[in-house]
RNA sequence: GGUGUCGUGGCCGAGUGGCUAGGCAGUGGUCUGCAACACCAUCUACAGCGGUUCGAAUCCGCUCGACACCUCCA
């Protein structure tokens, strides 16, 4: 007797980069979804631009679910293979560190792996169904490059494998996603020294032979050395989404030549096209310029929950800024400044203060001020939109206004309603924008806490009524230095945590 | 040089061929012992120049500017 899913009275629309436009949702199997998303190079901290696409993917991954989908998430860890560039001697990411730092390169690995963990649950991101690791699927690795080799769309060159794109663009096309052909990459290619084992400089590596002081090697049929970047995710997205699948998403940034490579490995090994929907997350810029560590123009999560930076007046809590990236689309570039932090945050604070409002709102005999079932189809209908959460917020905040309304009594709302509007915000406040009520408290402290307040206010009320003004400022004052707000109203005061 | 995106009011950021986005800040009022909160009202817009159209900030062209990718990057 389950409930009909929400997504078969919605309308999902979803931006596919491949098409450039929005297209209706139709996962390949009802009801279920495959999601591949591409994780994080575990060689340092993550950055907050790095966060922001993995924050922009948990909004579809809850919207999805919210909907009634059964989602397969996987969101992949490289943990080698990642070359700091893309000549013949470049080095693995992960194991260049560990050599620098005189580490183990899973000491590397797990350090920053633990480190992302403890980022992503601050930001209270979703943890992804599936984690796979490039090193846990070297086996597969080597088989698909056996495959893509017998298939004839790649070459042994001096113990590397390399992808034959020109070979591949004769039967497929390579640039379809990026909107590049071929024949003008030949011509602006540029050049590179020491490029003698592969045989154009289109050509990307499969797998990669390692001299025998690299710290980073396994053996294959080709060489002791290491698989290529682009095939883990083609590997693991197969393995356990299957050789199509419906959403594949990723930053902006990884479109060329990262996930082009990845359609064609997919072609070129499974004969088809891997990918139904593909979603790219815009960058996070700092001085309006991208976030990236290679130029320091990064700030990391630690320095904004501790406010530790140059750019910051003030610490912030993680939700302030996962709401502050919501209020601006994910495929739309967001300018990160301390400013507009500090107006996120007070919007933050209002939308969740009138969460409290509802909470204790009473009912009349009808609405009057918002239709609330027409506006719970708005809400439906920006996230319906290719997750457009501004617009949600937007909605969100026609419903506070409406509740603070009710509360001065220029507004009323029926019983119905007000289950309603309370359900839907909360549903889409906390299930869907995944954001966290940071007024809240535990259970047992708060017990404590509002009983302590509670008898201020009393206190306070006292002083009022003898006109003893130095006494009930004294308290108001005070209380608000250590963050509890008293809030007066008709029916009496109340308070709220700052 | 190639490919693509964008340029919205004091700030951040949506959207649309004709109807208030929203948040923050500002201004005037209501409420208050005074405030805060809240409510009501209100002010700053669509880079520039042409074109299409009854009508464009929204479509087209050009100019200027910014950004991203083309090399590792979420």
């Amino acid at each position: 007797m389950a409930a009909t899913p929400l997504y078969k009275t919605q309308e999902l629309k979803i931006y596919n980069s491949i098409s450039g436009q929005k297209e209706v949702f139709i996962p390949l199997t009802e009801g279920n979804i495959g999601m591949y998303v591409c994780g994080p190079t575990v060689y340092s901290n993550v950055h907050l631009g790095n966060c922001r696409t993995f924050i922009s993917f948990d909004l579809v991954f809850r919207y999805l679910k919210h909907l009634g989908y059964k989602v397969r998430y996987v969101r992949n860890i490289t943990d080698a293979g990642h070359l700091e560039n893309d000549a013949d001697e470049g080095e693995d990411k992960v194991a260049k560190k560990a050599r620098l730092e005189q580490l183990e390169p899973m000491e590397i690995v797990q350090r920053y792996t633990l480190d992302f963990h403890h980022v992503m649950s601050k930001f209270n991101t979703i943890a992804p169904s599936i984690e796979p690791t490039a090193t846990g699927h070297i086996v597969e690795q080597i088989e698909i490059i056996k495959t893509i080799i017998d298939n004839g769309f790649a070459y042994v060159s001096n113990g590397s494998v390399y992808f034959d794109v020109q070979k591949f663009n004769e039967t497929n096309n390579y640039g379809k996603l990026s909107g590049r052909n071929l024949e003008d990459m030949i011509a602006n290619t540029r050049e590179l020294s020491a490029q003698t084992d592969k045989k154009n400089p289109q050509d990307f590596a499969l797998w990669k032979r390692a001299d025998p002081q690299h710290i980073m090697r396994w053996p294959s049929p080709w060489s002791d050395g290491f698989p290529g970047w682009h095939l883990e995710c083609t590997v693991m997205s197969t393995k356990y989404l299957g050789e199509r699948f419906d959403i594949h998403g990723g930053g902006m940034d990884l479109k060329f030549p990262h996930h082009e490579c990845e359609i064609a490995q997919g072609e070129a090994a499974c004969g088809q096209t891997p990918v139904n929907y593909w979603m790219h997350a815009n960058m996070l810029t700092l001085n309006s310029k991208k976030m990236s560590k290679s130029t320091g123009n990064t700030i990391s999560p630690e320095e904004l929950f501790t406010g530790h930076n140059s750019v910051l007046d003030k610490p912030f809590d993680p939700s302030i800024v996962r709401f502050f990236m919501m209020q601006a689309h994910y495929r739309s570039i967001l300018d990160f400044s301390n400013d507009a932090l500090e107006a996120s945050e007070k919007g933050f604070n209002r939308l969740m203060d009138a969460l409290h409002v509802v909470e204790r709102l009473e009912a009349s005999s009808k609405s009057e001020g918002l239709d609330v079932a027409a506006w719970r189809s708005e809400c439906y209908e920006a996230m319906n939109d290719d997750f457009n959460s501004p617009i949600l917020i937007a909605k969100l905040f026609d419903a506070v206004k409406f509740i603070n309304s009710v509360k001065e009594q220029k507004a009323s709302i029926s019983n119905d309603d007000l289950e309603l509007l309370r359900e839907t915000m909360k549903g889409f406040i906390f299930d869907v924008l995944g954001l966290v009520d940071s007024n809240e408290v535990s259970s047992d402290v708060g017990d404590k806490l509002s009983g302590t307040v509670e008898l201020l206010i009393k206190l306070r009320a006292e002083a009022r009524a003898n006109k003893d003004f130095a006494t009930s400022d004294k308290i108001r004052d005070e209380l608000l230095e250590i963050g509890i707000q008293l809030k007066d109203s008709r029916e009496g005061t109340t308070f709220l945590l700052n």
